[in-house]
DNA sequence: TGGTTATATTCCTGTCAAGGAATGAAAGCT
DNA sequence: AGCTTTCATTCCTTGACAGGAATATAACCA
């Protein structure tokens, strides 16, 4: 449930972008909103989806707020990632042979 | 780019659930359908949308698709997580050391 | 050819998220 | 007490997306 939240909060480009910008240490509201080219309102809005998410920490110096990086959730994608990482490691030939082992008819399909 | 319709297409619970599946071996549309409560339709638009984003194979048998997963896209996502990785690793107590190191004012602040 | 199965696509509707403008709220300074 | 800075929140509008129903398409079969 506090997956989807996850998901949900990296799934906008933005708030990736500032993610990553806060790997780089703290910063204030302002700051992330001027290095991610985002108005004040919208860093705001964005910066609190990323505190529900439990990605962002917020401690306050003066009027400032100063936000942290919590990479801990983050686990939870390397845990969901983990059965699949086995397979692109088999992946491209493994995918081939698995593939061979339907009946099969056609060809291997155009890809995108 | 390809990057951003990964992350859109993992967004909904039902891709996530579809590609969970995938990953036990190929399915028909149909069989996708019923194993994670969708209409058929719907369960053709995810797919849709799994493909365009990599995530999927479709190969014709006959009047069926047989959809495979394919993971390799997913390595994307392994190595936008890596730099993260290390920081979880340090995390607890280095989160709380590097948020000693700002000059410090009010407590760690409510959580969600 | 006509019918059936399996899937894709279209159309429509409701919902929800995002962005901007404006305003509110809190803290500090003089 | 005012003024300024920094940030949060609200209001409104717009666009994207999801779901369902109905229809189109394609392959197979009798």
């Amino acid at each position: 449930m506090s997956d989807a939240a996850l998901w949900a909060a990296l799934a906008d480009p933005h708030r990736r972008a500032v993610v990553a910008l806060l790997r780089t240490g703290p910063r204030t509201v302002g700051e992330i909103a001027q290095a991610c080219e985002l108005s004040q309102p919208s860093a705001s809005k964005h910066l609190k989806v990323l505190r529900e998410a439990g990605l962002v920490r917020v401690r306050q110096e003066a009027q400032r707020r100063v936000h942290t990086l919590d990479p801990a959730p983050l686990a939870a994608l390397d845990a969901w990632l983990a059965p699949y990482r086995k397979l692109w490691g088999e992946s491209l030939d493994a995918l081939g042979r698995r593939l061979d082992t339907r009946p099969d008819t056609t060809e291997p399909t155009s890809k995108d």
